[in-house]
DNA sequence: AACTAGGCT
DNA sequence: GTATAAGCCTAGTTG
């Protein structure tokens, strides 16, 4: 109803002004430590379900980055004196994950030539070069991609974007003509799920779906399927970072760098070095991550750097 | 405790 | 006819 009557906005602005301000700028600083003069946040191992890892007390994993008045609080957390934050993010970690598990091809492709993905399946599914590929053409691409791996329907794909039911219907079907790696792999992973009552990760971390076995609620069962999709990609990725996370600290050691990790984002990791260190550790952590658990294609990153969180450059 | 709302990946 | 996108944590309200 945004747009409709003007107090529509207010209720949205106030909206958004009070989140941040009640959880966020009046929290964080109540929760500094006086011993250390610094926010520590507990991370849980079994936080989640998939075999990420939780945040709270408080939750660093939801720092706000969104808009212009969220992005100022992450622009809080600054590093010590001399020192800078570094940030290093896996780059479609779950997409790659999907195309991997799939073995599909054109995905692979893909991923190999160093394409944007969201491109090359637009391209594909629009059936034009890469360099016709529109904006708009670029976002829908971008919305089943994201959507593939929650197990979105093309009902679920029409909600998300200006495409009506029917082109969303004609969308996903062109998509899996293109991709028919993914379709075989998602029909296959909720065969298997229903017969097994699990799924499992590429590092064998294993969720269960009781539901999927016995006698079936048609709604329960569709919950089940999606979340069936989403484990083993999900819980890939945490896997994945996991094991880049055992690495990562005598990897720096053995580089004879002083700095450390501080905070982890699902696929994000972010470390306070030294200023004259910036480029070596970017360097081991982005090559850590890499090279964790090596898949059929490359694990690429991406490394920011900057005094704090909110304003960071990306390295070269 | 249940519910709504909203911050993040 | 019904429902429809995964995983979290925190704050505020209500009873």
């Amino acid at each position: 109803m945004r747009g409709k009557h003007p107090v529509v906005d207010m209720i949205l602005e106030n909206r958004e002004l009070s989140k941040l301000k009640s959880t966020y700028i009046d929290a964080l600083p109540a929760a500094m430590d006086s011993q250390t003069g610094r926010v520590h946040t507990s991370y849980s191992q079994i936080g989640a379900v998939t075999g990420r890892i939780s945040s709270s007390n408080p939750n660093l994993q939801n720092i706000p980055i969104r808009t212009e008045e969220g992005r100022r609080v992450r622009n809080g957390f600054i590093a010590e004196k001399g020192s800078v934050l570094l940030s290093v993010d896996y780059s479609q970690i779950e997409l790659r994950i999907v195309a991997h598990m799939a073995k599909d091809e054109s995905m692979l492709a893909a991923f190999r030539a160093g394409e944007d993905i969201h491109v090359t399946t637009a391209a594909a599914v629009y059936g034009v070069e890469n360099d016709a590929v529109t904006k708009e053409m670029r976002r829908h691409a971008k919305a089943i991609n994201f959507g593939l791996i929650y197990g979105m329907s093309a009902f679920g794909l029409a909600r998300s974007t200006d495409l009506t039911l029917a082109e969303a219907e004609n969308f996903v079907k062109t998509y899996f003509e293109k991709f028919p790696g993914v379709k075989k792999y998602l029909d296959e992973i909720r065969q298997l799920a229903g017969q097994q009552g699990y799924v499992e990760t590429l590092l064998n971390r294993r969720r269960y779906f009781p539901a999927l076995q016995g006698k079936i609620n048609p709604q329960m069962k569709n919950r089940e399927e999606r979340e069936a999709i989403n484990a083993p990609i999900q819980g890939t990725a945490a896997d994945i970072m996991k094991i880049a996370m055992l690495k990562i600290p005598s990897a720096l050691k053995a580089a004879g760098l002083k700095s450390r990790m501080l905070l982890q984002v699902h696929d994000e990791l972010v470390l306070e070095c030294p200023k004259d260190e910036m480029q070596k550790t970017a360097q081991v952590v982005q090559e850590t991550m890499a090279n964790a658990y090596p898949l059929s294609i490359p694990l690429e990153t991406e490394a920011k750097a900057g005094r704090s969180w909110g304003e960071m450059q990306v390295l070269k």
